[in-house]
DNA sequence: CTTGGATATTAAACCGGTTTAATTAAGGCA
DNA sequence: TGCCTTAATTAAACCGGTTTAATATCCAAG
């Protein structure tokens, strides 16, 4: 492909003036312009983008990190990135998604920068190696959730108040009547999962009543979320262990437990209630019956996260700020109050 | 950040050293590797990727275009991406997800080459502008589906045979007694649109009946996908026109027709049959009754795309290929007999 | 007719790497 | 010891843009 060189040689002019044309940042005589242009039709030329970026410093592009291993999207996932497609599209960002994280540490063959101006990054760990391996120096960070421990108050971080949510719905089903509640959490190690746990645990304390391990459950992240819900209802019923209400981490995971209730003989919310971590407006209210849970605003949060980043990579002193994007719990039907008589 | 000629003087090497340390393209000494990268370590030097890129044309990026309004994904849309990021993993690649193409042709400004050594593009249309802006030196060019007229053959493409499957599920309705069939297809300007309806009429005319366009529909696509079923229904049935068969373009279209029917007083099967062009492994099944439909594999059809246009990234002068992605009937409880009493 | 100031243009430096071609150092063999 | 070959290293050129600083051009005012 043709190059500035050949574009300012036919037009008869310096590389400086056919750069000055493309990038507009000095004047140009009209005439000078067109001549530019059409020999740029003529052969053409784009200008190059890495020799752009190279001298500008600047790519137009942010990068979304997720957990190296998993990379499947799921439906939160989805939606959170079209929010931060939606603010790229109006702001001019394209959207890489990084999945090479666990690759890049392997040799230092593949060290480079990252190409982007900006990261986002999804589902912190408790002891994230993502954040300890990153340089100071690098792009500007947001963080979708909380990270852990010291990395607290580090980034600018958009979170949903998840020890809220969990102390709103196991209120809510405390309010129902139900004593013995089993909280199908998401992996251990996820800043989320502790979260929720705490929320859960103080509805259960200041009830007077003490944590039961056994009905504190956490995903392994091989298993598949349908799965998981599936064999935890049955794993832990057959273990003699009683529960007349199930939180699940998300519609999936719901979905197992509807599945594994059916087969135990359980009615839904006859013999226990569920609510769900997560709502899928589409499919939630198919559910028999439609199942309860909690609108997180995903693309809201996608969309806040990325208005937030574009903010520090335009000024990168702006203080680190922490973002809550608001809930609301959907009550649907999958639940009821609690038939004491088990 | 510091640059590659403050590790070279720190490590008393020139510049050209310390690229090969980091490209390992030459050998070096063992001891002066050691002393490059004690050198890298003390400054935090990571190679910087644009400058990289710029001399050595390569940015290990693929992007993954799709229609400039339409900035949202889909499920399906979901299921490739996961299929191409899985693929892109394991070959060490960053997938670029685009959504500039509409912006970027709107002034001369934003003019440059694409920033990726390779190109995925869904949804390609009828007329496509994409296509007909693409410069032929631009990089390689892999489309999910099929294009369109005078662009066929020109390049690589991965798809479904949707007009095969289109005739298995006509057939199908056709085998239970239905005659009246509804067609909900997707919108009018995708190709895959054309090649459905074509499979659908394959088979009307095979049987000797002539094709009703009433019953040929297509998507608004400013409509979401539940609206179009169920308002599609509501229209066509209140209009007069009768069908006791409905091949919907999607779960989600299918969901809607699913509420329609249900306001309508329609059973189904018993009233009406439903199909549905996709298939959703984890909600189909909880559907009442559980909804028939395909399964496209949209995850292989994105690892395939993948595989094929890394391929041609490396290999420039690989043959244009098609590939096609085998689909299957996935018959559940939505379809039976033609009730012809209507 | 100068001079001053604003505007347009350009040559050269720069961004930060890789690569080529030349140079130096080291080892092998007669 | 001297010559040839091979390996390691380096200086300089290059990738293709942008930006700076110097220069050329033009017009108005003195």
């Amino acid at each position: 492909m043709a190059n500035i060189e050949d574009v300012a040689r036919l037009a008869q002019v310096s590389k400086g003036t056919v750069s000055n044309v493309f990038t507009q940042k000095r004047n140009v005589r009209p005439e000078v312009i067109e001549r530019v242009l059409n020999a740029a039709k003529q052969l053409d030329f784009k200008p190059n983008y890495w020799a752009r970026t190279l001298s500008m410093k600047e790519t137009r592009i942010i990068g979304l990190t997720m957990l190296g291993e998993q990379t499947k999207f799921s439906q939160f996932h989805l939606n959170l990135m079209n929010g931060v497609l939606r603010v790229c599209y109006e702001q001019g960002y394209r959207l890489l998604v990084n999945t090479l994280a666990a690759e890049q540490q392997r040799s230092f063959k593949h060290w480079t920068t990252d190409p982007v101006d900006g990261e986002i990054m999804l589902d912190p760990e408790l002891d994230d190696q993502r954040l300890q391996r990153r340089s100071p120096s690098g792009p500007p960070l947001v963080i979708v959730g909380r990270p852990a421990g010291a990395f607290e108050g580090q980034f600018c971080c958009v979170d949903n108040d998840n020890t809220a949510i969990a102390e709103q719905v196991t209120q809510y089903l405390f309010d129902l009547g139900h004593q013995d509640i089993l909280l199908l959490n998401t992996s251990r190690d996820r800043t989320v999962a502790v979260d929720r746990l705490r929320g859960y645990e103080n509805v259960v304390v200041k009830a007077g009543r003490s944590v039961d391990q056994r009905l504190c459950v956490f995903k392994d992240p091989s298993i598949p979320s349908v799965e998981y819900g599936y064999q935890s209802i049955h794993e832990i019923w057959s273990s003699g262990t009683r529960f007349s209400a199930v939180i699940a981490d998300s519609d999936k995971v719901a979905l197992g437990v509807y599945r594994a209730a059916m087969e135990l003989g359980l009615s839904i919310p006859g013999h226990i209630s569920i609510f769900a971590f997560s709502d899928d407006s589409v499919f939630a209210p198919e559910f028999h019956p439609p199942l309860s849970g909690v609108s997180l605003n995903a693309e809201t949060l996608g969309s806040e996260a990325a208005n937030l980043l574009i903010e520090r990579i335009k000024d990168n002193t702006a203080p680190v700020l922490r973002k809550i994007v608001p809930t609301s719990l959907v009550i649907r039907a999958s639940c009821s109050f609690c038939n004491s008589n088990q």
